[in-house]
DNA sequence: CGACACATTGACCAGACTCAAAGCTAGTGG
DNA sequence: CCACTAGCTTTGAGTCTGGTCAATGTGTCG
């Protein structure tokens, strides 16, 4: 977790979408011409609300974002967690109105992309439409997984299960390995994502590290028995579509 | 409500799409050439099952279908529910193994179109495919929007928001109108999508009637006071994306 | 060295669950 | 055409997971 040197935005997206499929030159060269503007941006901060119509759509280079939506009463449900190399917005391509937020979670890269750059390259390049919508498709396949959690799955269950997860994903694109990654994210972080409070969410973690499952300190989680948390959880890695390993 | 003749399965994907945007006549044309195979199944049949690989994508015109999946005892998560006009399992086109099961609720006919020509066309018609990833984009939406409400709602509010939601987008094909809409689906089939039981489910329908806001018998719901009910559900209907009402 | 955000804990509460027993009702078959 | 049945709905009584409220630690960063 020793933060690699980030790269180029659209070596990035190369990367990412060669995780899938093979490019054509063709393609790769038609990527790489994409324009996008780098931003920085400080943890906890919106970079797109519920509401607003998005121009342009942003590429995670480093750090972490997740899409939320708050209710009356300060209610707040975070709908996923987005980490280096993801496209958190992409539906904003083809939904005009966005039915939820986007923030930061912690301090982060990201490659604004505009539409009218990524239509034109999914207008010529049908293969690379068919993997942008490929990758849409797999957040959907999360968001289903995390229903099932929240719907049917215990507060013990749920958080082993995002664990196990969050763990997969960010091993996928080479920032966590040995059974360690980094968790940025805080308490209540955990509760409105998995639809519990913070109150309960820090007695089960409490539980957690009791039965040496995991130990998660200043933001880093160790999970110190992989098998037991996957089995207990009851976590099959199938709905991550995880084809192959990216170093 | 009285079922209105079936259509053609390629007219009945023509006009959901042109529902969106318009189509070229070319575009119309590629999309009735597509050759179809039309199926009619009973209720409470699988179509297509969790782990399977499937090869066609399937086309509802008539009838309810919903996505589920089983975990460890017994538990079910329903994760959609699908009506004439729908693609359940657009999905399946690039993710290759399915990650859960979907199935018909009531006797259902359904049309089967070869993923290979549905390939075809998507490359042949980048419009098109812009078209079908809108539609899977949308579901996603909806996705959310079921974990917000498990995740944040009451049952109280969980059940209202669906019965909002059911007959809005049964309003949109043509399938409901009046505040009053077919609702095939048993007490256990709310639980099983809201994350509830059906003991709670039964209970919470008794104090809506109660409150006189729906009335709910032989498998057809009468919402009684619109308004109310979006009030108290906290329905905010953009989510749908309904830009236009589909006759 | 504060200050502030986050984590932890205790005491109590409630919405939703479990288990179990009757009622209904729409088909089915005789 | 009616009795039967399977599946669904309804109700009651008791329980429990997880929520609420509130106070107290703890760590980090300017």
């Amino acid at each position: 977790m020793p933060s690699a040197p980030i790269p180029h935005a659209t070596t990035m997206l190369v990367r990412k979408l060669e995780s899938i499929a093979t490019l054509s030159d063709e393609e790769r060269q038609a990527i790489e011409r994409l324009p996008v503007r780098i931003n920085r941006l400080d943890g906890r901060h919106d970079i797109v609300r519920d509401g607003d119509k998005p121009s342009h759509c942003c590429l995670i280079l480093d750090g972490w974002a997740c899409r939320y939506k708050l209710l009356s009463q300060g209610k707040r449900q975070i709908l996923s967690f987005h980490i280096a190399g993801d496209i958190p917005d992409l539906q904003s391509l083809h939904i005009h109105t966005m039915d939820h937020s986007l923030a930061t979670v912690t301090k982060a890269t990201l490659a604004f992309i505009p539409h009218e750059n990524l239509r034109e390259l999914t207008a010529q390049h049908p293969g690379i439409a068919a993997l942008l919508w490929r990758n849409t498709l797999i957040d959907a396949g999360i968001f289903r997984e995390w229903m099932i959690g929240i719907g049917r799955r215990s507060a013990f269950e749920r958080i082993g299960h995002l664990f196990c997860e969050m763990y997969l994903k960010l091993q996928a694109v080479g920032l966590a390995g040995d059974y360690r990654c980094p968790m940025p994210i805080t308490q209540t972080d955990f509760a409105d994502a998995l639809g519990l409070t913070s109150v309960h969410v820090n007695r089960v973690l409490k539980d957690m590290r009791g039965q040496t499952l995991i130990t998660l300190r200043s933001h880093t989680l160790v999970i110190e028995a992989w098998d037991e948390l996957m089995r207990v959880s009851e976590f099959d890695p199938t709905y991550l579509h995880l084809e192959q390993q990216a170093a």
